[in-house]
RNA sequence: GGCGCAUUCGUCUAGCGGCCAAGGACACCGCCCUCUCAAGGCGGAGACCACGGGUUCAAAUCCCGUAUGCGCCA
């Protein structure tokens, strides 16, 4: 089919996204680039027992954090709104009404009661539980008292197949679906009607969504027959798995896609990673750019079988983006993550010509932007805090250590130019001149200078630090050492 | 309980009948580099391709069963 292609990302406003829903947005939103359709965000709000407030906001805010634009929506608009159901509701009962009307779907108004007990005799009986289609010939019309539900009728027998383009011909029993609801008493559509009347209207060429709606496709294959829609394309993506192979939900933990922003991970990473879980270009490819991922994103390599989210790839992948990003860039972001993470104390604004000296020092050392102040805050906090102890390395002992840190001491004060080469050059030596080895020098030194076991480059350190920090430094390690 | 989908190293995956005594990546282990920590380089361990039958000269790849897992239905 040569039609254009349009596809939606379809959320119900419940929370913050997770991470497993934002991978369906973002299969969704490779496949409307790859193919240059459209990407359109659309607002499934008809349990409105469930709707939260602020959700709608925070799945904005995922989407463009991961730079997942839409072309119609909520916020922009677009030639088939409005893009909110609860807005829409109309259109679903004036088809929910014509399917009555054309003997596919019937008013039902079994008691919630009923039901009830239906339930429990089925489920008492080990048959599966399903709507015993009571009210299907009666040929009820409407009535307010009590308001009944529309349920659509499934053929008795026969089977349904369709095609789906990850998992091929998926064929389904009728006589195994029961007569499902469309519209609810209130008058609110069920999922099945709204999405199918919505995705017609709206003119969505393939139905992406996750696995987890494989077994409604029937459904929604029959309702799409009945009210004469001709059918999208399906493709049923695998399903994102917690560590207990069971689907990632919020017991899991950290899942939505906010916390991880805010855990210090780098979009493009996220969009890297999340596009790999369930996809995979080659035999080799780890590393993708959002570009070559737009170019070479296609269904048919999409992977049949749901995938654990794996954190540790993540982190792993995240560094290499840190690793990988122009050191202006990583500046940047690195300022304004001291900015919300250093203590009042340390005065502002955070010099940006100052980071740009210590980024080259962290840089390979970051896994995620969080690891920032924990890497560097040394450089801004005035008084150092650590075990004196630390000071003494292996092999020494304290008198030894105070004599190694006053000679140090005592050559980088003369200094005349500050710069790594003049530190090593007066330090390396040094420690010959003391018999102990270059470690335990520079140990004790980076201890008393950065207040850690582990730091980057002593000598770089230094010389971004500065002469008089230092010095300073350097005398107070001797100090707290003759003093305890 | 019924129905559906899935099943390759711990994890993510490559593989769409012969190139596979199964390749890559993360994690793990060792070595090298080295002032620590990283990064990087090299190497290692790790999957009898869930199991059992077929089809075929040839199967991880096709077919059928079984098992297991997950999903949906309340």
């Amino acid at each position: 089919m040569d039609e254009r292609v349009r596809v939606r990302y379809a959320p119900s406003p419940t929370g913050d996204p997770h991470v497993g829903n934002i991978r369906t947005a973002l299969f969704d939103w490779l496949f409307a680039r790859h193919t240059g359709g459209d990407f359109i965000l659309r607002i499934e709000d008809t349990d409105a027992a469930r709707a939260t407030d602020g959700a709608l906001k925070s799945i904005m805010e995922s989407l463009r954090w991961l730079g997942l634009d839409w072309d119609e929506g909520p916020d922009v608009g677009g030639a088939y709104g409005p893009y909110v159901q609860s807005e829409r509701l109309e259109l679903y009962r004036e088809k929910a009404k014509d399917l009555v009307d054309r003997g596919y779907a019937y008013y039902c108004y079994c008691s919630s009661e009923r039901l009830k007990e239906m339930r429990q005799e089925q489920a008492r009986r080990k048959q599966p539980p399903g709507y015993d289609r009571l009210c299907r010939d009666k040929g009820y019309g409407y009535s307010e008292d009590p308001p009944p539900v529309v349920r659509f009728k499934m053929p008795l027998d026969g089977e349904t197949e369709f095609h789906d383009l990850i998992r091929g011909d998926v064929t389904f029993a009728n006589a195994t679906v029961d007569d499902f609801v469309i519209l609810k008493s209130d008058g609110y559509p069920t999922y099945h009607l709204a999405s199918i009347v919505d995705d017609h209207l709206m003119e969505i060429s393939h139905v992406l969504r996750a696995e987890e709606w494989l077994p409604s496709a029937p459904r929604h294959v029959h309702l799409y027959n009945a009210l004469g829609f001709e059918k999208p394309h399906f493709a049923h993506l695998p399903i994102i798995l917690g560590p207990d192979r069971s689907k990632l939900s919020k017991r899991h933990g950290d899942v939505s896609v906010l916390q991880y922003r805010d855990m210090g991970y780098l979009p493009e990473a996220m969009f890297n990673f999340l596009a790999l879980l369930g996809w995979s270009l080659d035999d080799h490819t780890e590393i993708i750019s959002r570009d070559d991922l737009v170019h070479h994103f296609s269904i048919d390599r999409i992977v049949k079988s749901g995938a654990i989210f794996n954190l540790e790839k993540l982190t792993w992948m995240n560094g290499m983006y840190i690793r990988n990003l122009s050191e202006g860039d990583l500046v940047g972001r690195i300022v304004q993550t001291l900015d919300d993470s250093l203590s009042s104390e340390v005065p502002r604004p955070i010099s940006e010509d100052y980071v740009g000296a210590i980024t080259p020092l962290v840089q390979e050392r970051l896994k995620t932007m969080t690891d920032v102040p924990a890497l560097m805050d040394f450089f801004f906090i005035e008084e150092l805090d650590y075990p004196t102890d630390d000071l003494i390395q292996k092999g020494m002992d304290r008198a030894e250590t105070t004599l190694a840190l006053e000679s140090a001491l005592e050559r980088v004060s003369g200094l005349e130019s500050w710069s790594t080469e003049s530190l090593e050059g007066e330090l390396r030596p040094l420690a010959e001149e003391l018999s102990v080895k270059t470690g335990q020098l520079f140990g004790a030194i980076r201890v008393a200078v950065t207040g850690r076991k582990a730091a980057p480059p002593l000598f770089e350190t230094m010389a971004v630090l500065g002469r008089d920090k230092s010095l300073h430094r350097l005398r107070k390690s001797v100090h707290s050492l003759r003093e305890s």
